[in-house]
RNA sequence: GGCCUUGUGGUCAAGAGGUUAAGACGGCGCCCUCUCACGGCGCAAUCCCGGGUUCGAUUCCCGGCAAGGUCACCA
């Protein structure tokens, strides 16, 4: 069979040698040690935490070691694209502290480009050519339908399905029953011709999962579609080789498809770049776990973690502890010290699939926002707020000076501790609430209104704003023993059948009367920033509620 | 079903041939206390199962089992 003709037939034209793309795309001129990663989405805009975490360790394995992040768009699959994903998923990453060097609409070095797979078509079919002209890849007449009545066959014959050995047809077709299905206008695909044996393995060493033992890759996997676009796979080495990438770190699911990849490689004449496969993040799903997954789990998208108002640096805290362990006690250890200091390995990621816990994100959440200054604070709040909040909420901003006293209140500073009120700037937000607007009562009292009004009047009649603390609280207690309460918690303690309760009563009685609800920070501090008539108005509002 | 991967409390996990098997989240209790939050103290809870090697196995080996992934002209 002449090879030329049937590579020159196949794709057609004039294609630069493969010397010109080795030249054009030339060796990075980095340190020794320096990696060069990629985050490679297909472009339907969509991205969850999943994404997050294996953005992440692309990104710290990068930056850490002097080498370069880069995003590649894999928009070889036309249903996939959705316009706008692009600068989508370049701001979800962005807001979550993931920079790019360089890539689609990144800007920066422009050496490698284009990042669009679709605009690199020529290139794969360079080198889709050439594999034909050398007997290693062929056409194949197939159609679908044929295709999934072989793969039904060999379920039922319990073979191995897919497109390899004596099944795969079109391999040794002559020269004349190709031509001649060219000549009907049979539409093709490439295949590669595998020279693997599924029955041989050999053990491969993953950056992440250690030693993995792979089989070889029998498979004649398509290459090049129908429509001249490459698959997956082929692009993946045509685009990493050429990207110069160094370290393809990629969720595991791709680990089945390291065979063709590898056989690829070598096909091609590539230096093999080094793997590490991650395990996926998994969700509980009924009784059993699963892998996060975009169709069935859209409150997991990085949106939803914007719109809900979490910290960005405390999803990227969560991230990190997922990630590498370690890294939970470095970071209590070095509070101060930011995340790029922290030494990150690929080998300290877990071997098993970690589930993700909301408890656990809420946690350091808390963590990280009660170590944020009230200022930042304001700033975090706020630009939720004008992003997603109510206009109700946005109204808390127009006296800054004020909501920052509170915000200093709420997160205990000047205290011996700070509070551990605020999980999310939604929640933060609904939290003051309080503080603005009307009088919202959340809480009911514990006491009937006759002792309510009691409590409230003989607090009025003594309540002075100018009095401190332990001034206003030592009133509170008077309050109490007149109207048979315990003045002290540990008299009510030694003998509670000989009080109507404590002074812990009669404060709750003041505190949903101003704040709504049966718990607040310090009561007298509320009052402070309410001021004199503010207070007394509410209590009076309280007093002749039914 | 074939192939690959992984099995340490409810969750995330450290760990080593001999340990009282770390720590964190969550749960529960106590303390602190005007409530909550914070903080402190404490409790419950784990080495998938069966063989083998060994003086000794949760750790090494084999076999089960379970879970996850994957078997496209999707990535």
């Amino acid at each position: 069979m002449d090879l030329n003709l049937l590579a020159e037939r196949l794709i057609p034209g004039e294609y630069p040698s493969l010397e010109t793309f080795e030249k054009r795309y030339p060796l990075r001129d980095l340190p020794v040690g320096a990696q060069v990663t990629r985050l490679a989405p297909s472009p339907t805009g969509f991205i969850h935490l999943g994404n997050l975490f294996v953005a992440i360790a692309n990104e710290r394995i990068a930056h850490q070691s002097g080498g370069k992040l880069y995003l590649r768009i894999e928009d070889t699959d036309l249903k996939r694209k959705v316009e706008g994903a692009v600068e989508a998923v370049i701001a979800a990453l962005k807001y979550f502290d993931i920079r790019f060097d360089e890539g689609a609409e990144i800007g920066g070095d422009e050496t490698y480009a284009p990042w669009y797979q679709r605009q690199r078509a020529e290139i794969y079919r360079a080198y889709a050519k050439d594999l034909i002209r050398r007997g290693r890849a062929y056409p194949c007449f197939c159609t679908e339908e044929e295709l999934s009545a072989l793969r039904d066959e060999q379920m039922k014959q319990k073979q191995v399905t897919g497109y390899y050995g004596a099944y795969a047809k079109c391999r040794d077709l002559s020269e004349q029953e190709i031509f001649a299905a060219l000549d009907a206008g049979k539409p093709f695909v490439i295949r590669l011709r595998s020279m693997g044996d599924a029955s041989r393995k050999h053990t491969f060493r993953d950056e992440i999962k250690g030693e993995v033992t792979v089989p070889e890759n029998d498979q004649d996997v398509v290459i090049l579609k129908s429509d001249g676009i490459p698959t997956y796979h082929f692009a993946h080495a045509v685009d990493d080789h050429l990207m110069r990438t160094t370290l393809v770190i990629r969720g595991e699911e791709w680990l089945a498809s390291l065979p063709i990849h590898l056989e690829l490689f070598d096909v091609l004449g590539f230096p093999r770049p080094k793997y590490g496969h991650n395990c996926s993040l998994m969700k509980m799903d009924g009784g059993s776990k699963r892998k996060l997954s975009k169709r069935k789990d859209p409150e997991l998208s990085l949106s939803f973690y914007r719109q809900e108002g979490y910290h960005p640096y405390a999803v990227k805290v969560y991230m990190l502890t997922l990630l590498n362990s370690d890294f939970e006690e470095w970071h209590r250890k070095f509070p101060e010290k930011k995340p790029e200091e922290f030494p990150f390995r690929l080998s300290k990621m877990s071997k098993s699939g970690a589930l993700f816990d909301l408890d656990k994100l809420n946690d350091i959440s808390k963590e990280e926002l009660s170590a944020r200054s009230p200022e930042e604070m304001l700033a975090f709040l706020k630009e939720w707020a004008f992003a997603f909040g109510a206009q109700k909420e946005q109204a808390y901003f127009a006296d800054e000076a004020y909501l920052l006293q509170v915000l200093s209140l709420c997160m205990g500073v000047g205290g011996k501790k700070r509070r551990k009120d605020f999980v999310t700037a939604k929640q933060a937000l609904a939290e003051i609430g309080y503080f603005f607007g009307g009088y919202v009562q959340k809480d009911a009292y514990r006491v009937d209104n006759a002792v309510r009004d009691a409590v409230l009047d003989g607090f009025l009649a003594t309540y002075s704003a100018a009095d401190d603390s332990q001034t206003w609280f030592s009133k509170v207690k008077a309050v109490a023993a007149s109207l048979g309460f315990a003045a002290e918690m540990r008299d009510y303690k030694a003998d509670p059948s000989a009080y109507k309760g404590s002074v812990a009563d009669v404060a709750e009685v003041l505190r949903i009367a101003v704040t709504g609800r049966a718990n607040s920070p310090d009561l007298w501090s509320i009052m402070h920033i309410f001021g004199e008539e503010r207070t007394r108005a509410r209590i009076a509002e309280a007093r002749n509620r039914r």
